[in-house]
DNA sequence: GTCCCGATTCTA
DNA sequence: AGAATCGGGACT
C-alpha cells in the first residue's frame, strides 16, 4: 500500500491514465478505487479545456504533475481530474468513477442517497466532498491529507471507449474503464 | 458588459 | 426528452 510519487504522474498521460485504473484515491476521510478515467492531452487535443492556451481556469494543468485540477461546470458540478506530464504541458486525467471504500456513510450523506454514489465525475466529487474552491490546485503527492495509492489491486476486462460529453475529440478512445 | 454553452445529473 | 443553474471564455 504505497502512495504514488510524482514520478508516476509526470509521465505519458495514457499510460498515467490506464495506470490509474484500480488505484485507490484518498480524500480526507473517504476513499475509493478509481474504475473509470479519460485523458486530455495538450493543446493538440480539441476536448481539452487548455487546447487554447492558459487562462485563469486551466492554469494549474500547465503545473507539476500530481496536482488536483477541479473545475465548476453546468452551473452545479465540479469535475476533479489529475495533472500529468511535465510543467508547461497541459494535460489532465479526468476522475469519472470510484468504488467507494471508506467513508462510504459520509459519502451517502453527501450525496442525499443510498446507491450510486460515485459512478461519474460530478457525483464523484460530491461524494468525497472535492469542489473547485477547496481542492482545485491541491497536490496529492506532498504528503498531505489528499493522495492516491497502490494496494496491488490488477483490475482486469479494462476496455476504451470515445470520452463522454464533448462534441470534438471523438475520434479518440481514451476513456478507459473496467467492470468488476 | 453581454451572450452562449458546458469533460452532468436527475426526473419524467 | 428536458430541466436545473451559473461560471468561464469569446467577443463587442
Amino acid at each position: 500500500m504505497k502512495k504514488l510519487k510524482r514520478s508516476f504522474f509526470k509521465r505519458p498521460t495514457l499510460e498515467v491514465t490506464k495506470e490509474l485504473l484500480g488505484k485507490v484515491l484518498v480524500i480526507g476521510n473517504c476513499s475509493g478505487r478509481i474504475n473509470e478515467v479519460e485523458a486530455y492531452i495538450g493543446q493538440n487535443d480539441p476536448a481539452c479545456h487548455a487546447c487554447n492556451g492558459m487562462t485563469k481556469r486551466n492554469e494549474v494543468m500547465f503545473g507539476e504533475a500530481g496536482h488536483l485540477y477541479v473545475y465548476f461546470c453546468y452551473g452545479m458540478y465540479h469535475c476533479a481530474n489529475i495533472v500529468t506530464e511535465k510543467k508547461g504541458f497541459p494535460a489532465a486525467v479526468l476522475l469519472r468513477g470510484v468504488e467507494p471504500l471508506d467513508g462510504k456513510e459520509q459519502m451517502k450523506k453527501r450525496r442525499g442517497r443510498g446507491g450510486h454514489l460515485s459512478d461519474g465525475p460530478g457525483k464523484l466529487c460530491i461524494a468525497l466532498g472535492m469542489a473547485k474552491k477547496s481542492h482545485n490546485g491541491v497536490d496529492l503527492c506532498n504528503n498531505g491529507k489528499c493522495y492516491v495509492y497502490d494496494d496491488g489491486f490488477i483490475p482486469k476486462n479494462i476496455k476504451s471507449s470515445p470520452r463522454i460529453g464533448i462534441k470534438v475529440g471523438l475520434n479518440k478512445k481514451w476513456r478507459l474503464f473496467y467492470q468488476s
